[in-house]
DNA sequence: AAAATAACTGATATCGATGTCAATGACAGA
DNA sequence: TCTGTCATTGACATCGATATCAGTTATTTT
């Protein structure tokens, strides 16, 4: 059998070496595979130790070597209902986290950025963040707790911890050269440019409508939400602004202007072409499927942890930026004009 | 300033003490909002630790009071793309714990079972776990760790934890009196009935086609995904199974069943209606829109974590299982049919 | 065979907080 | 003046592990 015996508290490592016939500190060498321990006592000791039903008290660890193990992991909100960082990608990205952390040995402790900065104590040796807030006001003020830190977002000058994200520039620049391709010359910019990402994804546009001779004819900001999407383009008909073409910020945006524009009348792609960012379960379940711009959430998640482990092990160097590619996925919101 | 003026470690309570001119068990005292301490000093010290940097150190606390303060929330796996687990709602459900278990003083710890099971050190004072696994087992191997523990899923006979999960059953009953009701005489069940929450819908649809001129013709079991959901429909229809009603698992199914039903030209609700379960973004976003069964995943979490903590309170009395109501989410892929 | 080296194992102090119980001073009542 | 009570504050031990340095044997070297 392999539970302890007794319903007793459990054991520590000096019941466990009194059990052993050694003193607890080889106990505690031997259960940490240290060649300082002959091969054979170690396996006995690790065979009495579960025997015994032994387990590693965390707190007791964390207090002499004066490392937790944990990763804070930040989230902006997590259930602001449309907010992006609701979105299942978020647990993708979660998901590669998990993958890297934990074979490094750390745990993962998940908070919002409103509880970790008004708690009083972190136990955390290191800080992930995911989202930086509006101008990254939010990130700064958590870097001021002073732990190894790393965001998901857009690069930002001077900024004190450091930065992870994907190539947004570039994405926007895949997708209004795919609209530029398919006949499109009016397009219209869907996205809230205070927030960096955004913004990325708008110079990227940019960079390629004045290379070509279509032109970005306007630019509403909206939040990130089936909402967001069907108020700004009622706003942009309203308006009377002539487009055929939509770059929306997210998935969630872009099924919120199809569905108005449908409800008008017309006909996506026939009269409008549209493409989202992110590449979600809403947009391969949308009808008709549409088009996107991928970002390869696993693969951040972990690169965030590997750039916050290395920053981990050498406190002195700086952090380096990095930035992930994004992938044009085409689906048949973009199709050409004329097809 | 609020910040501690020189770079060097944090302070200790030690140290504060020293500042402030107290012993340091004083400080603990005032930090902690004992009324042994004379509200002046109190203020006093508080001052002092802040001006200081002060912060506390969780180590040293759970090490001495033998309580972590941390919650270890356990999940199947949270990549395996297509299972429900990969679901945003599952992100509400941890929003919903953290809501109730922060102000508690709770952290929250991520983790898989399996990792969870590897490990030689837990450091939690309790489990919430989502998803008993097939039959349970996955519960009740984390269960044998000895921590107080809940599960959201279906209610188990002889459980050594608390279960709180929706009313599948009920749900089953809703979703299958309303196509019923809608005209519809031979469903088919899409979903695998090992799982046991599935199992109660399916039990619930029992209940309903018992007791009218309804039939249940076919139950296929499929995976909690798109292509699970396609690939259960193409068999049925290649079997040559008869039937004008389908419900499913979940949202997901549902929506690949939809899509192969209309590639073979069926119309979606004229031929076939077709009822989802979760109600998530899918459901809302599909074209037509899905009918589901929705269930309060922000409510679940509260309710996980109100047992929970109920059960760390009275370490001795047992768990009470909760039920959580449903609620029928009528859209178009199941108007009746002859509308 | 003596001395030097290697290979293990152990004793002690320590990480930073808090529970327990003792000590101090102020003040009331006898 | 003396004792008893209340209100505060402090000394000490302790939670369970690990770093450091000091032994204790084997084993090799000369």
């Amino acid at each position: 059998m392999n539970k302890r015996p007794s319903d007793g508290p459990r054991p520590t490592m000096e019941a466990v070496a009194k059990l052993a016939g050694v003193s607890k500190i080889t106990v505690s060498r031997a259960l940490r595979d240290s060649e300082l321990v002959r091969p054979e006592l170690r396996d006995h000791i690790r065979e009495v130790a579960r025997n015994a039903g032994y387990r590693l008290n965390l707190a007791a660890r964390s207090l002499r070597t004066r490392r937790s193990q944990m990763i804070a992991v930040v989230v902006e909100k997590l259930i602001a209902s449309d907010r992006p960082v609701a979105d299942p990608l978020v647990l993708m990205l979660i998901g590669g986290l998990l993958e890297s952390l934990s074979p490094a040995g750390y745990t993962f402790l998940l908070t919002t950025s409103d509880r970790i900065l008004e708690s009083d104590a972190i136990g955390a040796d290191g800080i992930i963040m995911i989202g930086e807030g509006e101008d990254g006001q939010r990130a700064r003020q958590v870097a001021e707790l002073g732990l190894p830190m790393v965001v998901w977002g857009a690069p930002m000058p001077n900024a004190p911890f450091g930065v992870v994200g994907s190539d947004n520039r570039d994405g926007g620049r895949l997708a209004a050269r795919h609209l530029v391709d398919a006949g499109r010359s009016k397009i219209l910019f869907l996205g809230d440019i205070r927030h960096p990402e955004v913004a990325a994804r708008h110079e990227g546009v940019r960079d390629i409508v004045s290379a070509s001779a279509a032109a970005l004819v306007s630019t509403i900001a909206c939040e990130f939400s089936r909402s967001g999407g069907s108020d700004a383009v009622t706003q942009a008909l309203d308006d009377g602004v002539a487009f055929d073409a939509i770059f929306a910020a997210s998935d969630y945006i872009a099924a919120g202007a199809c569905g108005v524009l449908m409800d008008r009348g017309l006909a996506v792609p026939g009269d409008v072409a549209v493409i989202g960012f992110d590449d979600n379960a809403v947009a391969a379940n949308h009808r008709p499927p549409l088009s996107s711009v991928r970002q390869d959430w696993t693969a951040a998640g972990r690169l965030l942890s590997e750039t916050l482990l290395e920053a981990l092990a050498n406190p002195d160097e700086a952090m380096v930026d990095r930035v992930l590619p994004v992938e044009l996925v085409v689906r048949e919101t973009t199709a050409a004009k004329d097809a």
